[in-house]
DNA sequence: GGCAATTAGATTGTCGGACAGTCCAACTAT
DNA sequence: ATAGTTGGACTGTCCGACAATCTAATTGCC
């Protein structure tokens, strides 16, 4: 028997809702709508589109998960993805995938000096006074002997914040959302609390006086130490972080 | 008149649509639903919740997006989210925020010299020919003066994934992708095709000698020579990326 | 006339029902 | 057994409808 010369691919429709979601998308990606733009209401979709409201609906479902459009009210605007939903969307990925402390670690491990470096360049007053009140919060609750998971997390968003690089910030919220869990369960004994304050103090004062090299150095030491709790804490780095609810 | 003691605040509903939504994101969450497990059909998931079927769909398209169900023929499967779908979606992000070449640059900066060193810790066999093909390949096009972005592509995407680390191959593929419309403004021109060639051979080799210190250090090289070029060839790194298509 | 209360529309969220197209599995004829 | 047929199960899409809510025009009042 011959060989067929030429075997055909299934012939796939796509279906009519996500043709809508990608005419949309297209539109914002050829920017002739905008960050801010209102979409037309749902029958005048449908009729532009035609097909029937429910169809845009559905399609309509697909970019309001990304981010791309947004309800204001009862305006469909189309707008920009904001970091944390992005945030949650990575991160929730990264946990189906199980990835481990230390695939997590890793990039950390990169991210935080690379941040605290830029923070270096372009830190504006009000990110320092921000940065610095931190510092203070952070002294008042190490000595009252609160929690200080709350205020480590928003010192490193702070300095991904003044390095400026919105890549760096997505990035590393994915990640530091996933250690959320780990820092639940237990970490910072009290003795280490001193430690990490004391890190804190060095790489402010390093990106203060804009050395980079410095405030980088600081930052990957104070992320091997977190790392060293977590290990002194009896965890596996080579486990699947822990879910969170 | 008594001034009220307390304010409440708007009471606000969530849409049906929303409710299966998360309500099934939970179910995967607490793993009660794995990825590869199949949903019930659409009319089934309409009893058990409630509503109707129309409501269900919307909520499923929510999901869909984040790559967390997909259609598989017919039926709706629990799975795990691909890398390049979220690449997709983080990258589309970072579009709409009109980030720079020099954000992206920063961040890939770290990132790929990670891969390297990472990937000269537990390569096998099989990844180690896929790049070593690679590399031939390259050298054949180099030779027919044929375009390299795509051999450069992968050869990026073979060494994160020998590196192992699910959250650095995200982080990755996202920025990677948003890297392609800037291949595409005509980088490479023949001159540096020959670097190219030159420093992925040294990369390879030093992964397969395990010397994770050497890897690093020349993909960092190889980044910095990309940025050159992307110079070299006119372009302000400090502008937005150009948009694709 | 200016401001407040009311009213009429417009629009979303949800529902029920309907139907064609497609896939699958059981069944039938060769 | 193999090929062909049939029926049912589901999805994708559509239609029409309605309550709840928001908006804007309208009306009434001072």
């Amino acid at each position: 028997m011959a060989e067929p010369k030429h075997k055909f691919s299934r012939v796939r429709r796509p279906p009519a809702y996500k043709i809508v979601a990608d005419e949309l998308l297209k539109a914002v990606m050829e920017r002739q709508l905008r960050p801010g733009d209102a979409l037309s209401v749902e029958s005048e979709l449908a009729e532009q589109f035609g097909v029937n409201r429910s169809t845009v609906r559905e399609g309509i479902r697909h970019l309001e998960q990304t981010g791309l459009v947004e309800r204001q009210g009862k305006r469909l605007v189309v707008s920009r993805p904001s970091y944390s939903a992005l945030g949650d969307q990575v991160g929730m990925a990264l946990l189906v995938h199980d990835v481990s402390f230390k695939e997590l670690w890793d990039v950390k491990m990169v991210l935080e000096p690379l941040a605290a470096g830029l923070a270096s360049e372009g830190l504006t007053e009000r990110q320092l006074d921000r940065l610095e009140r931190n510092l203070a919060e952070t002294r008042a609750a190490l000595e009252k002997n609160e929690n200080l998971v709350p205020l480590d997390l928003e010192f490193h968003e702070l300095v991904a914040e003044a390095a400026n690089n919105t890549a760096l910030s997505i990035a590393r919220s994915a990640i530091a959302r996933l250690f959320y869990p780990a820092y639940r369960v237990g970490m910072f004994p009290a003795s280490s609390g001193q430690r990490l304050l004391a890190a804190h103090e060095v790489i402010v004062a390093a990106i203060k006086e804009k050395d980079a090299a410095k405030a980088s150095d600081w930052m990957r030491k104070h992320i091997v130490d977190f790392r060293r709790g977590y290990e002194l804490a009896g965890y596996d780095v080579d486990a699947p972080v822990p879910w969170s609810d």
